[in-house]
RNA sequence: GGAGGAGUUCCCGAGUGGCCAAAGGGGGCAGACUGUAAAUCUGUUGUCAGUGACUUCGGUGGUUCGAAUCCACCCUCCUCCA
């Protein structure tokens, strides 16, 4: 499943097989919520961007169109066209971010859907069963993902909700994947740790979930307002206590800056929207730093976007015609942006891997940390 | 020739005596965005200086303590009737 190849530090080079292939790790996981990259990118056009693992996920793809109907369809990877590996989210961050439209208790949470304002009951069976008919190869434990801050009473309370559901996750996949007719049956579960900042609850969390022997565990509810150096701290303390063997998801995460920085830490895997989001809002990675492609300094700028970078975008565009492109509100622009900052994630993951194979990591790290937040 | 209507800050457009440097859009400029309720959101947009001062609502004069707002004439545009 998965397997360390060699370590510089805590940063470990890995390699994690699933149901529909393998992927090479330390990996970024691209984001297509709804299963499709939003900006106008298919999963066809994924495969070209280096993309390893695609994501989705659960509260959405249930509110619409509905997983049953996926299910009648084959699944999510026969529905979106994806054949390589899928992970999927359980909605455990619908509770953080639909925070108005939802009410907690022990059998689950009751969401006001954000499409149509229909209740919706979600807990750790439906999450999984939703998942199953979703029939990804790795799902998320349904775990509430906590806001910071927050009173340590509270989520120490939070916490022992979250094991509890895990348990509960745990048991309900064994039984769907026993099923005859379930899509995916390798499928795996990550359970997730939470926590806050503080740094008792986390550890201990984590060396309760860690006893329940998943196939993967993910850091959840950072980056969610807390400083950097918070998020950074955090992901220390845990991460002596996370099984070696088993890879390690920092969820929602982040900047190059941010994932360099955990990837030196001992985390695998990474998911964000950033690079889709802000590609759409003409905010751009380049290995220079970061562009703002609307300034007008680049009105007139007939170069690439990034003369180090070998995407579609890069070969064929200058930054003055996606400027323009950007100004006029064209469909394109958002198209390039994305493609661009896709490629861009997925080739820094190639390069901290090569970094890695060659025991060059850290002095890539001191390099390039802070070089890639830099405006320019 | 006659009758009516309109000209507002980059654009459109509100405002009909003081609370107007002037609503609201658009455009411009900048910022934000981290398991996606986001092709979204926020700030700013006369000039100069930290309160404040100065110039501005087609033009010129006038009324008034005070005018984008009232009066006179002029210029430009639109509609209808001859």
């Amino acid at each position: 499943m998965f397997k360390v190849i060699k370590s510089e530090g805590r940063a470990r080079r890995g390699e994690f097989s699933c149901p529909h292939g393998t992927a090479q790790t330390p990996v970024f996981m691209n984001v297509g919520t709804q299963g499709a990259i939003k900006g106008g990118v298919s999963a066809i056009e994924l495969q070209e961007l280096g993309c390893q693992i695609e994501l989705s996920n659960t509260y959405h793809l249930h509110v619409r169109p509905g997983d049953d109907l996926i299910r009648r369809r084959g699944g999510l990877h026969k529905f979106m066209n994806w054949n390589g590996p899928m992970l999927t989210d359980s909605g455990g961050f619908q509770i953080f971010s639909l925070a108005e439209l939802r009410k907690i208790t022990e059998a689950g949470v009751n969401f006001n859907s954000h499409v149509d304002g229909r209740k919706i009951f979600m807990g750790p069976e439906e999450s999984m069963q939703i998942q199953s008919n979703l029939g990804s190869d790795v799902a998320m434990a349904f775990d509430e993902c906590i806001k910071i801050p927050s009173p340590y009473e509270y989520v120490d309370k939070s916490c022992d909700r979250t094991l509890r559901w895990l348990k509960r996750c745990v048991a309900e996949q064994n039984r769907l994947n026993a099923l005859p007719d379930t899509i995916n049956p390798g499928q795996v579960l990550f359970g997730i740790n939470q926590g806050a900042t503080f740094p008792e609850l986390r550890v201990r969390h984590m060396k309760q979930i860690a006893e329940l022997d998943c196939a993967g565990y993910a850091i959840g509810g950072l980056a969610v307002g807390e400083t950097k150096e918070e998020m950074y701290d955090t992901i220390e303390v845990i991460e002596e206590h996370m099984p070696k063997d088993k890879p390690r998801y920092l969820m929602g995460v982040g900047t190059p800056s941010n994932i360099i920085e955990a990837v030196y830490r001992g985390v695998d895997f990474f998911d964000c929207v950033m690079p889709s989001r802000n590609g759409r809002h003409g905010h751009l990675f380049t290995w220079d730093g970061i562009i703002n492609i609307i300034n007008q300094k680049y009105a007139e700028d007939d170069g690439p976007l990034d003369p180090q970078c070998d995407c579609p975008v890069c070969r064929n565009f200058s930054r003055a015609y996606l400027r323009h492109l950007f100004k006029s509100g064209e469909i394109l622009a958002m198209r390039l942006g994305v493609i661009h900052n896709l490629y861009f994630y997925n080739k820094l993951m190639e390069r901290i891997r090569t970094e890695l194979d060659n025991n060059n990591f850290v002095q890539f790290r001191n390099e390039f940390s802070e070089k890639l937040e830099t405006r320019i």
